[in-house]
DNA sequence: AAGATGATCTTTACGGCGATCAGATAGAGA
DNA sequence: TCTCTATCTGATCGCCGTAAAGATCATCTT
């Protein structure tokens, strides 16, 4: 009775629409891009009515914020990884923005869904900021194992934005096909990134 | 027979109704926000029937790529002032960056058309890349006048890209309302841009 | 065991959207 | 004046988000 995947008579009750909501939205989000992932396709993929999903989510806009928080968790599973890889401090710093690049070239439209700021506009990024567990403090925690002065709040959260900014920065432009040719003169994606990462001095010094 | 705000009996034919539809794009873009922004209201706005724009434009994302490209033209206005500040050449490439995001906080939505990627996937930023006369190019230049190596086409290329990114993450971020303490904390908005970008290389060192 | 209650899902419907098309109109050139 | 062509209108299609009302079923009460 959980999961109607089965074309069974289908029964009445689904188990847990909202999850499964959730997820035909991510499973549509790689499928199709974030261009064409409606409320109506979601319930389709999903195997329901239409207006199924106004018992779980108040909106569409409600919605996609479960998709983004979604997005959120797997990216701070993205920067633990960094974060746990057997390289100098300093180096994992810059591998967290190296991680975090490449999470939203694989992910490029659960990305867009999750900064998309035409919904929640004023505190966009409640799961960057709101508690211990998530991606923001996953920096800062590594900007500290790097070195920073953890007592020097003000100089920590700058330090910590500026990784954020320019690592989204990047993401949003490493798919720029004009930068083709300059990759190709340095060997690689990676290399690029780190080329410019290089520039930013967070991640070329650490701190 | 230019601008038919006035309810005359309206002439048949417009003038320059691709001129006007981009007009009156802008017009609703700052009114209402970027998220009521439809092909019809255009039209509405502009005082003409909702198929009448498809003469001119050959799907609504023509005409939000003409209304993207007013901005990039705006903004290029602002670094051409920034460049040329009675500063010093170092001192400009910082206030590139401030330019930058004061641009993106002043014109949020046209900036979100800007960079709206749901478009032109492949090469969205053709007017940051395409002339001599476009932004992206304004940068390289003030990094030049500020003492980059005009000869070392690779290294002036990411350090370009980096300012570029970081500029656009903070611009990104500047909004979010959980950095309203340490605005605070630093003496406001301009301060706490110059103290994130302080930690960027490229625009701490001018290069 | 029986009935009531409330949560969950379906059906139906509305208005707005992007897009398309046949046809009306106007201005330019013959 | 007549015709040609670009431009604009009005109607239409299919999809969208969402609101309202009815059907179904799990659970709780008695």
């Amino acid at each position: 009775m959980r999961e109607s995947e089965t074309p069974e008579p289908r029964p009445y009750h689904h188990g847990d629409l909202r999850r499964a909501l959730v997820e035909a939205a991510c499973r549509l989000l790689e499928k199709e891009g974030a261009q064409s992932l409606s409320l109506r396709a979601v319930a389709r993929e999903a195997g329901v009515s239409p207006a199924a999903p106004y018992h779980h989510f108040k909106d569409k806009s409600e919605l996609l914020d479960a998709v983004a928080h979604e997005g959120w968790e797997k990216l701070d599973l993205a920067f633990q990884a960094a974060r746990d890889a057997q390289i100098s401090p300093p180096d994992r710093v810059r591998e967290l923005g190296v991680a975090y690049v490449r999470f939203a070239s694989q992910h490029p439209d659960l990305y867009r869904v999750m900064y998309d700021c035409s919904r929640d506009k004023a505190d966009m990024p409640a799961h960057v900021h709101e508690n211990e567990e998530s991606a923001y403090r996953r920096v800062r925690e590594v900007l500290i194992s790097a070195g920073a002065d953890p007592t020097d709040e003000i100089s920590l959260e700058l330090a910590t934005i500026a990784c954020w900014c320019a690592a989204h920065g990047l993401a949003e432009m490493t798919s720029f096909k004009q930068f083709e040719p300059l990759k190709d003169a340095l060997g690689g994606e990676e290399a690029f990134l780190r080329g410019v990462l290089g520039h930013v001095g967070v991640f070329a010094k650490g701190l």
